[in-house]
DNA sequence: CCCATGACTGATT
DNA sequence: TAATCAGCCATGG
């Protein structure tokens, strides 16, 4: 199993403060972590991501699309519905249920 | 070191 | 709303 790097660790610390029935973007949770600017890597470390602990279904793309590939997309849908978070084709309401976390890292 | 890839984003058209 | 494009950067070959 891989180690996680620290800036992956930052990642996972912000997933796990999004709050049950809300989401929040590639984009933010980089902020919130510490790393402005890198969505990309918070995709990344989400694809290695061996720890249940860290609801990474809450996470989709800044305008509410779930980008995970494949049948990894379907099981996110399911996870979010059972939160009572609707997504309507293939797609979450931010005006809804978007969580706005503060930009602090740790 | 170079190159391709990817669970992204914001601006532009 | 959708399609394009450039910018972003860790990871692996």
């Amino acid at each position: 199993m891989k180690r996680a790097s620290a800036s992956r660790s930052a990642i996972y610390a912000a997933v796990r403060r999004i709050p049950i029935g809300r989401v929040c973007s590639y984009g933010r949770v980089a902020r919130a972590a510490g790393l402005p600017g890198q969505a990309r890597q918070v995709g990344y470390a989400l694809a290695a991501l061996d720890d249940l602990d860290v609801p990474w279904h809450r996470v989709v793309a800044s305008d509410g699309r779930i980008t995970l590939p494949g049948e990894a997309g379907d099981r996110q849908r399911a996870l979010l519905r059972a939160e009572g978070i609707e997504v309507i084709d293939g797609r979450v309401e931010l005006r809804r249920f978007l969580f706005e976390e503060a930009s602090l890292p740790g």
